[in-house]
DNA sequence: CAAGTGACGACAGAACCTGTCGTCAACGAC
DNA sequence: GTCGTTGACGACAGGTTCTGTCGTCACTTG
């Protein structure tokens, strides 16, 4: 075995990921992760916490930058333009484009992959409420706002996908200009249909 | 053994949601739920594709009653506002409250359990913007409609937690309120600020 | 009453994950 | 330089989850 050789995790993920593309996820064991990367199965669980978790390592960093970013942003602006300018500054988190598409398709094609990527999710987007709250923000615009940046990049990745010439900064105009003319018809529909109800109150 | 006594599944989840109460969810295996249940670890395993979905077989009935309830709602209507009538119809889908209690207990207590909820809700939102596209409405449109409507769900449900005396009603149209402030500053900064990066386009 | 169907038990076995312990290299203190 | 400490690793055992397969038994249908 390659004891002493260094930079254990490191090969590991490489091995996991080169196998993961070969034959599929499902497909490949532990036992032959750890085999390639010449070392035992224990190492392995040793490095990473269970066997999905070795493709979501760069999600800490993802966060950490993230609230790296929000801090520099100017204390007097909004909670929803904040989350966005902030993620204006964390485009991909370093790592070869390549290796992010890699990655999104083994994640896609698995359900269990998806599972561990949306809390992955939920526990960044509950990071940047904690985040938008120290910057004196109440708990629930914070909430309202994290959920609604979210939504955006959502679609603005969408949107992206489907057009890479596209200007990036003007997708993410477009989506949250729609987003408001949502949550204005959901209002207006509202503050008419019962303001005799709420009188009534 | 109990063979052809009937209501194999119904005893099963009463089985696993009592021992998963009295000694968590981790430390009971499937074989002690088949057991008590008067079956055989295999025959859980025929209801039910794995230990943690015996906690959300009441997930599809709340997809269908929401789809059922969208059908009936005023075509003319709004996406987001018929999102949230529709959740109106919907409350806690049958099931005794008790029953509702524990089971958000045994899960905010284990983040597997967490995982699969995430993806619950993600599958339950994208029957619901299938839902508003079927309805007429663009798929942007409709998945802006339907982040939304989760969001002030969410925001409504804690606020309920927090008084339960509150009025649903009134608490509803309060998250819309604030959603739609938080909406508003984010658009009313962009456009704001980059009138002049928009017009060198 | 014969054939089909579905729920079940029994058994085997792969894969995931954990606990434990001994070994070996690196590193600092003396 | 030796010695104790620390951390990465191998080796081994074992529990749990989940799947494949097959035979059995009750119920249903013609």
């Amino acid at each position: 075995m390659a004891r002493w050789a260094g930079n254990a995790k490191g090969r590991l993920e490489k091995a996991a990921l080169d196998l993961f593309d070969e034959q599929g996820y499902d497909r490949t064991t532990v036992a032959q992760i750890a085999q390639r990367a010449d070392l035992t199965e224990r190492s392995f669980y040793r490095w990473f916490a269970d066997k999905r978790e070795v493709l979501f390592g760069g999600s800490q960093e993802l966060e950490d930058r993230l609230l790296a970013a929000i801090d520099e942003v100017p204390a007097d602006t909004g909670p929803l333009p904040t989350l966005l300018a902030a993620w204006a500054t964390a485009p991909e988190v370093i790592r070869p484009r390549e290796f992010l598409r890699l990655r999104s398709a083994i994640i896609a094609a698995n359900p269990p992959l998806q599972e561990r990527e949306l809390i992955k999710l939920a526990s960044l987007s509950e990071a940047l409420t904690v985040a938008l709250v120290r910057r004196g923000h109440d708990r629930a615009t914070a909430q309202l706002a994290t959920d609604l940046a979210l939504a955006v990049v959502r679609l603005t990745s969408a949107r992206w996908m489907a057009d890479e010439q596209a200007d990036i900064t003007t997708l993410v105009e477009t989506s949250l200009a729609d987003l408001a003319a949502v949550a204005a018809d959901g209002v207006a529909h509202i503050s008419g249909r019962d303001s005799s109800a709420v009188s009534t109150k």
